[in-house]
RNA sequence: GGCGACGUACCCAAGUGGUCUAAGGGGGGGGUCUGCAAAACCCCUAUUCGCCGGUUCGAAUCCGGCCGUCGCCUCCA
């Protein structure tokens, strides 16, 4: 099967080709930095991962575009509520969010543009957007969109532009338009909040017009793949489509691709219910951050995931069992001897393990499935260990385990003992040479304080890191 | 009210017309191996897929109704 993604414009999953081979375009909505990302967050962020890591691993070369928001209302109430500079807040949460990321092992995107980096950009846009007459200033100098001068208004959220006359809830917005379905391009310059002045009058864009600026600045005005949680469908994605295509005539996004939500027992994570959970925080709070990765990308993309308490545990579990196989088979590869039937298995075990996972990737980016076929290699290796496969099987295995990771990210890093461990492992291996099983005993809890396992099997005695690695 | 998604074992979660007496992970029970422990392996843990009808040779998968949960309808990953 070739790779093939749901597209939410059209509805349909179709085979995908890049508008330019050399180079696949992906745009990430990335978060508006005034506080910490909750886990919901970054199961839309990690789903982008995943996609630009197999678009990667499966051989296409990547740019992959998230931006940052830093200029909003939000923005500006909580900088003028610590009483600090817009700046400095932004700045202080945008290294959370990149320590976030890292933790939970992103790709780091290619470019990372900000909102308030970019205003020449949407400035521009706002004018291609004036001149051609979809755009119109205000009294107060404000610009907006006008909708009823783009006709596929609607497309992408499947909405009824003229039902939304109905129900309309013009009261929290502040600023006066033609029509109440129109939305904000450029917000007129107040008292007390940023603006920037230009051929515009001063002022601070709208939230939509960054992500079309600045997708159309990195990857051009069509590019292939644009990512985002499912509640940005409308307006946000809806409003991109249409203030960029206005402007510059042609398709914006080739394949919409969106992410379902995540819910915590059941429940959307809200305030009021007081169930967000913070990446920052259950980090702090032990999580091995490859668990909190597992937890999140283990539910396909375009389906709720339901988090619960114990979510974090299982995928702890799960991740502890792969950790187990890992040491296992670097203890065996070593071993020059064995029986050549199970390492003539491991190679094909191997093979299929890998077309299996590929194919799962392939479609839609089908990561239960992906996952299954990791850990039915799990199980099928640790067989072949029983079977006494050579270090020659356990290299094939190794091998498929470390393509496999490159797309999920989920392997143990290559472990550190921490000081003082490597004698303790010493002593223990002279320890039960001497069949001194107490002090075999004594030297294994010692190291299980430092957080080292030890596991004793046939080729000897093995040991891997418990709980979250730095 | 409009549009849309979903309801699979104790939990998470695939499968969307026959290979399903339903994948995978976690949890639980039993066993093997082992100095012990851990790890691993084996067996068991949904003859059933919210409920009721219908279509079909055949349905968890299609259609209709009902019940329930959730999302969007200009804050939102």
């Amino acid at each position: 099967m070739s790779l093939q993604f749901r597209d939410t414009l059209s509805g349909e999953t179709r085979p995908f080709t890049p508008l330019n081979p050399a180079q696949v375009g992906v745009y990430s909505c990335g978060p508006t930095i005034y506080g910490p990302a909750h886990i919901g967050n970054f199961r839309s962020f990690l789903f982008a991962d995943t996609l630009v890591r197999w678009l990667r691993a499966s051989g296409r070369t990547v740019r992959w575009v998230v931006n940052l928001t830093d200029i909003d209302d939000k923005i500006i109430r909580t900088a003028a509520a610590e009483g600090i500079e817009i700046r400095a807040l932004t700045d202080r949460w945008e290294a959370v969010f990149r320590a976030d990321m890292a933790a939970l092992r992103m790709a780091t995107p290619d470019e990372m543009p900000r909102a308030t980096e970019h205003i020449p950009e949407q400035i521009a846009l706002v004018q291609q957007l004036l001149d051609k007459g979809h755009a119109y200033r205000t009294e107060d100098g404000s610009i907006f969109f006008k909708i009823s001068s783009w006709p596929a208004y609607g497309k992408l959220a499947r909405l009824d532009p003229e039902a939304m006359r109905v129900g309309e809830r013009v009261e929290a917005d502040e600023y006066s338009k033609d029509d109440v379905r129109d939305f904000v391009l450029w917000k007129a310059a107040k008292p007390g909040e940023p603006s920037w002045d230009g051929p515009l009058g001063p002022g601070r864009p709208g939230w939509h017009l960054e992500c079309s600026a600045m997708s159309m600045r990195y990857l051009g005005e069509s590019f292939d793949l644009h990512t985002g949680g499912i509640d940005l469908v409308f307006p946000h994605h809806e409003d991109e489509i249409a203030q960029s295509e206005a402007a510059t005539g042609k398709p914006f996004v080739g394949t919409w691709m969106h992410c379902a939500h995540l819910h915590v027992s059941g429940d959307k994570m809200s305030k009021s219910l007081g169930n967000i959970s913070r990446v920052s925080d259950l980090l702090a709070g032990g999580a091995e951050p490859r668990a909190l990765r597992l937890a999140l990308i283990s539910a396909h993309y375009r389906t709720n995931l339901n988090y619960n308490e114990d979510s974090l545990t299982a995928a702890a579990s799960a991740i502890a069992r792969i950790d187990a196989f890992v040491a296992a088979l670097n203890a065996r590869s070593t071993i020059t001897t064995g029986d050549a039937e199970a390492d003539q298995r491991a190679t094909a075990l191997a093979e299929a393990s890998w077309s299996r996972f590929a194919a799962a990737m392939d479609d839609d980016l089908a990561v239960p499935e992906a996952l299954a076929a990791l850990f039915d290699l799990v199980r099928d290796g640790n067989r072949l260990l029983d079977a006494n496969c050579s270090g020659a099987g356990a290299q094939a295995l190794i091998a498929v385990l470390e393509k496999i990771n490159a797309v999920l990210a989920v392997l143990p890093d290559r472990a550190v003992l921490p000081a003082g461990a490597e004698a303790l492992l010493a002593e223990r291996i002279a320890a039960r040479a001497a069949k001194d099983w107490a002090r075999s005993d004594a030297l294994r809890d010692e190291l299980a304080s430092l957080g080292v396992l030890i596991d004793d099997g046939r080729d000897g005695q093995r040991w891997r890191r418990a709980g979250p690695q730095a």
